[in-house]
DNA sequence: TATGCACCCTGTAGCAACTACAGGGTCAAG
DNA sequence: CTTGACCCTGTAGTTGCTACAGGGTGCATA
């Protein structure tokens, strides 16, 4: 399979397939006569192992070490289980920031009352946290 | 004000205001006869403004046109509470995905029953996302 | 007077996770 | 024999900072 092959096969843009492989997250592919990388099955899975979890939100080294895991097949996988379970912490907690900002947000964008700008409440609010009522932090 | 004190003052990192400078968020202040920086009120202010504003999530570009208007207080407003609907309703879209995210994960995570990493259900929905049950993205 | 220390300066490089070229080589079809 | 789709390497850009390295300044103390 070509880069291009791999590319479509798994939604993965061509420069990040080759940035995988520069970082060491994909091991580098045998090469054609002319250069080309070219790959195997078990590449495509690795990339769509990685992708996936990507998409699930875990970072690269969080990936680095599951898949070190799965290359290891008879070790403990309570490591798995420990990162996946600290990233679904970070989630929530990402979560709850996010509402904090969003109740903070609306309260402040509720408070224009239009005109220009030297009254609007939403430049004022902005301007200072004694506006608001919650630490949003 | 020397940028020590306004960084004590704002809570801002004195790294950070000199890179406010260098992307022309802070207009650049008075120098000493020794070159150093010294700062007015109204410096203070606006600096005080970007950072809050960054504590809400806007970005640094957002924060420009937000400047741009309180610079100019006979404008009308209404761009103003344009980018803060925008922002809001970015600030919702991800909550939105994040807790997708967050029961995605939950499901990946409670299948985890111990074990060795070969028969791991977490590694194994990490490998393939036809074990999930949303989208995710 | 020297010297220590806190503070300030510029310029550059690093982080995460890509993405986007520039400037070239390869290969099959028409 | 040229066109077009593909592939290669290497480097630089993105966002919003942060962290030096390698210097200068200013004030208090011995
Ligand atoms: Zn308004
Ligand atoms: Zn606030
Ligand atoms: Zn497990
Ligand atoms: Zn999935």
């Amino acid at each position: 399979m070509k880069i291009g092959e791999l590319s479509r096969a798994t939604g993965t843009n061509i420069e990040t397939i080759r940035y995988y492989e520069r970082i060491g997250l994909l091991p580098a592919p045998d090469r054609t006569a002319a250069n080309y990388r070219s790959y195997s099955d078990a590449h495509r899975s690795r990339l769509s192992f990685v992708r996936h979890s990507r998409e699930l939100g875990f970072t690269i080294e969080e990936i680095r070490s599951l898949l070190d895991l799965s290359d290891d097949p008879a070790r403990d996988c309570a490591a798995a289980d420990r990162i996946a379970t600290a990233h679904l912490e970070q989630v929530e907690q990402k979560i709850e920031q996010l509402a904090r900002l969003r109740d903070e947000l609306t309260r402040i964008v509720g408070r224009c009352r239009g005109g220009i700008a030297a009254d609007c409440r939403v430049i004022e609010a902005l301007g200072d946290h004694r506006h608001c009522e919650s630490p949003h932090v």
